[in-house]
RNA sequence: GCGGGUGUGGCGGAACGGUAGACGCGACGGACUCAAAAUCCGUUUCCGGCAACGGAGUGUCGGUUCGAGCCCGACCACCCGCACCA
C-alpha cells in the first residue's frame, strides 16, 4: 500500500448526533424507482393504439450523439417529460419516443484525428448518452429507439428516396453550389449562415456541381399557405418560414438580344415593378450568367471581372463593404415597348445568380441599388412615376429613388396609370407581344442533399455509361457503406475506396459505378417522427401506425431549427402525403421552440477561462480565482460553451443533487421559452424544495401547526381542502399553458399550506397524496416516493395514476377579500362573507375610516363595483 | 432596410382591464449549536414616518377608462431572424 494515507489524524472528539437528521437518499431512490416503471411496461405505447383513449405523440428533437448530454438536452427532455406524464395522467394513449440523429461529419472527424471507426465512435456515445438520459427518468418508450446510421434506418430512407424519385421529386442537375472548403462539401442554402458554412463556419465558395436536389419549391405554394393553419406554433417561427420561402409577385421579361451572341438571343429577368419597365436605364446579370461567360470568352477584361466578382465574399460585412461595380460587355438588347430602342448589357457584382432569372433590368429612378450604379457609370435616370402631389414638370431624382407607388408618365399606354393598374396593363402587353409573362417568383430553392462525405446514408443510384443513372432496384436495399475506410487522405472516402463503388449496372449488367455521394444529414431527421410509429416493419413509414399517431402533438426543440430541420420535414411530409404514404400534411401540430441555457462565465486579467468551481462568487456577484483570489471579469448570460468553459455536466449535477432537482430547477427558474440562467445557488434551493416534500411526508404525523389553546392536528380540514383543490386547478392550468414556472410557484405554495395547516393528519395525509400527484409530471421519482411514505407496501405507482380532479364545491370560497379604492387609488380591503348584498358591500366599504378620510367629505358621484373584486367610489 | 419579439425590485420572474411585485434566488436580522452544516422564525420596491399611514413606482411621452404593467398612438433601448431578393 503506497497511495492513501496509511493512518488517520487524532480528531478532536466528537459526538455522536443525538437525533441523525433524516435527508432524502434520492441516489438509491431514484434508479429504484426508474426499475419500478420500466417493470411495469408503463410507458410502452402500441404501434396502433386501441382508440378507447385520445392519443398524444410527443416529441424533443432528438439528439446528435456527441459523446455526453448537455444542459439544452436536459431542458429539452425535462419539457416533454412534464408534457408526456401530464397527458399520460389526463387519460391519453402517449407516444413518447427517443432516437439519434446519429449520422454526421463529428464521427468522421473523431476517425480522423483518434483512428477511431465513425461507427464505433458513434455508438459508444450513444450508449454513454442513453445512460445518462436513463437517469433523468424520463418516462420514454424505449422499446421505439434506432440510430439514424442503424443500416434498418438509413435503408428504410433510401427505399424513400427511390419513391421521391419516382415521384419526379428528385433531380440531379449541375448547378452552383455553395461549397465549404473546410468540411470539404456542399452546402444547402439554408446550411449558410451570414456565408458561412453552419458547421465550420468556413468562408462559402461557389462551384459548379452535379448534385441530387430535392423538389421542396414544387410546394413551396402549400408550404407558405398552410403555415397559417399552424396555430399552435410560435408566430416568430411562422414568420421566419414565410421569409424565408419568400413569396413575391412581378413578371418575367425577355429583352431580346440586338445580336445574338453564341446562340443566346435573349436575355430574360425577373421584376417586381413590371410598371416601371419604360424607365429602364440598362440591363444587369450575375457573373456565373450565360452571357457573362460569353463576355468573359471574348474579352479578358470581363474574364477578369467575372472571376473578381466569384472570390467576392458573401459575408454581411463583405457584402456591406462591397461597391457597386460593374462591367460593360457591349452587348445590347431591344425593348419590349419601345421600338428601336436598345439598352446596355453589364455584368453586375450585385447581381444573384441563384435569385429569379440572374439578370434584372436596371430602373435607377425607382430604386435605389439601380440609382447607386447608375450614378456611378453615368447611365440615364428617366423617371416614370410621379409621386403623389408632385408636378411632372419639376420632378427630378436626386440621390434617392421614389419607390413608393405614383401616378404613371413618361410611359406610353401606362401614362396616367397608377402604380397597381399600370403592373396590370403592363403584365397584359407584355403577354399579348409574347415578350412575358405574370409569374410569381419564389427566394425558397430546391433542397441540394448531396454531400462528399462517408458517414451518411448512401444516395441508392449507380452511373451507368449506357444507361444513365439507375435507381437501386428496392430488393437490393440497403446499400451499406463498407465498413473498411481509409480516413488518412482527404475528400470522400467512398470515393477512395478501392472496390466499394465498382458495380454491375442493375438494367444493363455492364460495369457500372455506385454514387458516392451521401445524403445531407436533415434528410435524416426529416422522417423519423414517421418511423417512430412503427420502428421496425418492414415498409419505412406504416400507414395504420403512422396516420394513427401523426402528427406529432407537441414538438420540442430549439428555436435554432426554425428554419433548416422544420421546413424540411414540413416539405418530407407534404411529399409523402401526396405520395399516400402519410395522411396528415404537416408534421408536427404544436410546436415549443425553449430558450438556452446560459451560465456566468469568468475570464482572468491574463485571458485565461476559468471554471465555475475554480471561482470564488461573493455576495455582489464580484469573482475571484480560488486560491490566488485574482479578480474576474464576470459575464452574465454567456451560452455555454466549452471555450469559455462555463459549462455544467448535467451528469455531475445528476448524481449530486438527483434528477428531480435538475429537473425542478429546470423549470422553476423561467418560463420555458426565455434563455436561462443556470445558477448554483438556484439548483440548491431546487434541491432544498426536495428535501422539504419528503420530510413533509416524512414527518407527517409529528407535524400540523398547534392553534391558539388547540392541539396539533385538531384543526377545521376544510381550509387545507380548499388549498388542495385550487392548487389542482392552478397547476392544472399553468400545465396546460406550457406556464411551468407558475406551476412550480404554485406547489410551493401549496407546500407551505400543509405545512402551517393545523387540519387532522387524515386530511393533511390527502393533501401530501394530492401533492405528489401535482408533483409527479416534473419530479416523478420524488412523487414516488411521497406515495411511499404515505402508504407503506403499496405496490401503485403514482406514473400509472391519473390527474386529480379539482372539485368546484371546493374552489368557491367563504369569504371574499374586497378591495376599496377612492378614485382608483387603494384605501382599503375588506374581508366579508361570499354573497354579500351589494348594498351591503358598498355600504361597509363607504364605512372604513380611510375611504372617509380619502373621500374627505366630498360627494360620491358614482359607485363602482365589480363583485368579489372591488369597489371604487369616484367623488 | 424589412419582419418578429422583449422592457416590472439586487436577480429569475407573478399578475381574467380590478389590492403591482405571487413564488423562488440573494441579502439582512434572529432562534437552535461550543462552533458549523442542516433546519426554523422574521424583514426585504423606493422615499417620509416609532407607528397608523401618506407619497412615488411596471423603458419614455400622450390617449381611452371609474380604474392601465395589460388596450390605442408616437417614440427610446435591447434581443432575434432575413437581406445587394431585382
Amino acid at each position: 500500500m503506497t497511495d492513501g494515507p496509511t493512518d488517520t489524524p487524532a480528531r478532536p472528539m466528537e459526538r455522536p448526533l443525538e437525533r441523525p437528521v433524516e435527508r432524502y437518499d434520492f441516489a438509491a431512490a431514484e434508479p429504484r424507482w426508474q426499475a419500478a416503471w420500466e417493470q411495469g411496461a408503463l410507458f410502452a405505447a402500441p404501434d396502433v393504439p386501441d382508440g378507447t383513449k385520445p392519443k398524444y405523440y410527443v416529441l424533443e428533437m432528438f439528439p446528435y450523439p456527441s459523446g455526453k448530454i448537455h444542459m439544452g438536452h436536459v431542458r429539452n427532455y425535462t419539457l416533454g417529460d412534464v408534457v408526456a406524464r401530464y397527458k399520460r395522467a389526463r387519460g391519453h394513449a402517449v407516444m413518447h419516443p427517443m432516437g439519434w440523429d446519429a449520422f454526421g461529419l463529428p464521427a468522421e472527424n473523431a476517425a480522423r484525428e483518434r483512428g477511431t471507426h465513425p461507427a464505433a465512435w458513434t455508438y459508444a456515445n450513444i450508449a454513454a448518452m442513453r445512460a445518462e438520459l436513463k437517469s433523468m427518468g424520463l418516462s420514454l418508450d424505449w422499446s421505439r429507439e434506432f440510430a439514424t446510421c442503424d443500416p434498418e434506418y438509413y435503408g428504410k430512407q433510401q427505399a424513400l428516396f427511390l419513391d421521391f424519385l419516382q415521384a419526379g421529386l428528385v433531380e440531379r442537375r449541375k448547378s452552383w453550389v455553395n461549397w465549404d472548403p473546410v468540411d470539404g462539401t456542399v452546402l444547402a442554402n439554408e446550411q449558410v449562415i451570414d456565408g458561412k458554412g453552419w458547421r465550420s463556419g468556413a468562408p462559402v465558395e461557389k462551384r459548379e456541381l452535379s448534385q441530387w436536389f430535392l423538389a421542396i419549391t414544387k410546394f413551396a405554394p402549400d408550404l407558405l399557405a398552410a403555415l397559417d393553419t399552424l396555430d399552435r406554433w410560435p408566430e416568430r417561427v411562422r414568420t421566419m418560414q414565410a421569409n424565408w420561402i419568400g413569396r413575391s409577385e412581378g413578371a418575367r421579361v425577355r429583352f431580346p438580344l440586338a445580336a445574338p451572341v453564341d446562340g443566346v438571343t435573349e436575355a430574360e429577368v425577373f421584376t417586381t415593378r413590371p410598371d416601371t419597365l419604360f424607365g429602364m436605364s440598362f440591363l444587369a446579370v450575375a457573373a456565373e450568367h450565360p452571357l457573362a461567360a460569353a463576355a468573359a470568352a471574348r474579352d479578358p477584361a470581363a474574364a477578369a471581372f467575372v472571376a473578381e466578382c466569384r472570390s467576392q465574399g458573401t459575408s454581411e460585412a463583405a457584402i456591406e463593404q462591397a461597391e457597386k461595380k460593374g462591367f460593360d460587355t457591349g452587348f445590347r438588347v431591344a425593348h419590349p415597348f419601345l421600338e428601336g430602342a436598345t439598352f446596355p448589357v453589364w455584368i453586375a457584382n450585385f447581381v444573384l445568380m441563384e435569385y429569379g432569372t440572374g439578370a434584372l433590368f436596371g430602373c435607377p429612378a425607382h430604386d435605389q441599388r439601380d440609382l447607386d450604379f447608375a450614378r456611378k457609370y453615368g447611365l440615364p435616370v428617366p423617371p416614370v412615376v410621379l409621386p403623389p402631389g408632385e408636378d411632372p414638370a419639376s420632378f427630378a431624382i436626386g440621390r434617392t429613388p421614389w419607390t413608393g407607388d405614383g401616378t404613371l408618365y413618361n410611359s406610353a399606354f401606362l401614362d396616367g396609370l397608377d402604380t397597381a393598374a399600370a403592373k396590370r396593363a403592363a403584365i397584359d402587353a407584355l403577354e399579348a407581344r409574347g415578350l412575358g409573362q405574370g409569374v410569381v417568383n419564389w427566394r425558397l430553392r430546391d433542397w441540394g442533399v448531396s454531400r462528399q462525405r462517408y458517414w451518411g446514408c448512401p444516395i441508392p443510384v449507380i452511373h451507368c455509361e449506357a444507361c444513365g443513372t439507375v435507381p437501386v432496384p428496392k430488393d437490393q436495399l440497403p446499400v451499406l457503406l463498407p465498413e473498411d475506410v481509409d480516413f488518412s487522405v482527404p475528400g470522400n472516402p467512398l470515393d477512395h475506396h478501392p472496390s466499394w463503388k465498382h458495380v454491375a449496372c442493375p438494367s444493363c449488367g455492364a460495369p457500372a459505378r455506385r454514387e458516392t455521394d451521401t445524403c445531407d444529414t436533415f434528410v435524416d431527421s426529416s422522417w423519423y417522427f414517421a418511423r417512430f410509429c412503427a420502428p421496425r416493419a418492414e415498409a419505412p413509414i406504416t400507414p395504420e401506425a403512422a396516420d394513427a399517431w401523426l402528427p406529432v402533438d407537441q414538438y420540442i426543440g430549439g428555436i435554432e431549427h426554425a428554419i433548416l430541420h422544420l421546413l424540411y420535414a414540413r416539405f418530407f411530409t407534404r411529399a409523402l402525403s401526396t405520395m399516400g404514404q402519410v395522411r396528415t400534411p404537416e408534421p408536427f401540430a404544436g410546436l415549443f421552440t425553449q430558450g438556452m441555457v446560459q451560465h456566468a462565465s469568468y475570464k482572468a486579467p491574463d485571458n485565461r477561462w476559468l471554471a465555475p468551481d475554480e471561482v470564488e462568487v461573493a455576495a455582489d456577484g464580484s469573482a475571484v480565482e480560488k486560491g490566488t483570489g485574482i479578480p474576474l471579469t464576470v459575464s452574465r448570460n454567456d451560452k455555454m460553451s466549452k471555450s469559455k468553459r462555463n459549462t455544467v455536466d448535467p451528469g455531475a449535477i445528476i448524481s449530486r443533487y438527483g434528477a428531480d432537482t435538475a429537473r425542478w430547477f429546470i423549470l422553476a427558474d423561467n418560463p420555458p421559452d426565455r434563455d436561462m440562467e443556470w445558477s448554483e445557488s438556484g439548483v440548491a434551493g431546487a434541491h432544498r424544495f426536495v428535501q422539504r416534500l419528503w420530510r413533509l411526508a416524512a414527518t407527517l404525523d409529528q407535524k400540523g401547526a398547534a392553534t391558539p389553546g388547540g392541539r396539533a392536528g385538531d384543526g377545521d380540514a376544510r381550509p387545507l381542502m380548499q388549498a388542495t383543490h385550487r392548487t389542482i386547478a392552478a397547476v392544472t392550468a399553468a400545465l396546460e399553458g406550457f406556464a411551468f414556472n407558475v406551476a412550480v410557484a404554485r406547489l410551493h405554495e401549496f407546500a407551505n399550506a400543509i405545512e402551517g395547516s393545523n387540519a387532522p393528519l387524515e386530511a393533511r395525509r390527502e393533501a401530501v397524496s394530492v401533492m405528489a400527484r401535482l408533483v409527479a409530471p416534473m419530479m416523478p421519482h420524488l412523487a414516488e416516493e411521497l406515495l411511499s411514505i404515505l402508504r407503506p407496501g403499496t405496490t401503485d405507482l403514482v406514473a400509472g395514476m391519473p390527474w386529480p380532479e379539482a372539485d368546484p364545491a371546493l374552489l368557491a370560497a367563504e369569504t371574499m377579500t374586497i378591495a376599496v379604492q377612492v378614485l382608483g387609488k387603494l384605501r382599503a380591503t375588506l374581508s366579508l362573507p361570499v354573497g354579500t348584498p351589494e348594498d351591503a358591500v358598498l355600504a361597509a366599504a363607504e364605512a372604513e375610516e380611510n375611504v372617509q378620510r380619502a373621500i374627505a367629505g366630498k360627494p360620491i358621484r358614482k359607485r363602482i363595483h365589480v363583485p368579489g373584486r372591488i369597489v371604487n367610489f369616484v367623488v
